[in-house]
DNA sequence: ATCTTACATTGACGACCATCGATGTGACGG
DNA sequence: CCGTCACATCGATGGTCGTCAATGTAAGAT
């Protein structure tokens, strides 16, 4: 599952935005909108342009690594995520554009 | 149910941000991860700094009454609108604030 | 006082979600 | 080839959510 851009990179402070373009901004934010997930994606921002492995997001959060993988597979299909794949270890990096684009719509003018 | 800010107005980039401080956000983003109440929330902000009244929203959503009563209802406990209520008719207004923490955590540095 | 209008609340239903144990998979080491 | 490690997937469970019809409520109009 991929999250096409808006129409236009909209704002909220403009015209009011059509139902698609809800739809799709709606995905983006529904993926920032857990907590654990939201952990997952400040450990790896706060390592800046190096990228995170799974293992290490098990041990710091406390939590399963099922539960691990699941969140970072939604944080993936939201396009907040990239996956690389080393050998037998996955690393993560955050899409800045992404974030670039939640960034501009929630400005409000 | 009132959201409080989180210890510190803190971004993604950076160090971790804690469980609690997460959960917080979440709310927030929680708030704004439905489709139908992003397309209310954008009709509020496009309308600037006048208040919205709630008969509007059901015209042009085409959603049913309760429904749109439901989600002002989410939005107000997030903090990211404000009701004011004048006569029989309940205004809406964006609380800009809530906006602009929401726009410094996204903010990759 | 009665009716209407604008909106909130309730209750119900189906859909989705976070979590975890169990299991599968593919890469690497010996 | 076999065991181990890092991770994905599956299945189940308990909880949350969006939606609407029905009903409640409070303010203004007649």
């Amino acid at each position: 599952m991929v999250v096409e851009a808006p129409a236009e990179c909209c704002s909220l402070a403009a015209t009011p935005i059509g139902a698609a373009d809800a739809e799709c901004l709606a995905k983006r934010l529904k993926a920032l909108s857990d907590p654990t997930r939201l952990r997952v994606l400040s450990h790896v921002a706060a390592q800046g342009c190096e990228a995170v492995c799974a293992c290490d997001l098990i041990e710091v959060l406390d939590i399963s690594q099922p539960t691990v993988s699941h969140h970072l597979k939604k944080l993936v299909e939201a396009g907040l995520l990239t996956r690389e794949q080393r050998g037998r270890w996955a690393h993560y990096t955050v899409v800045r554009e992404a974030f670039t684009e939640l960034h501009q719509f929630l400005d409000l003018r």
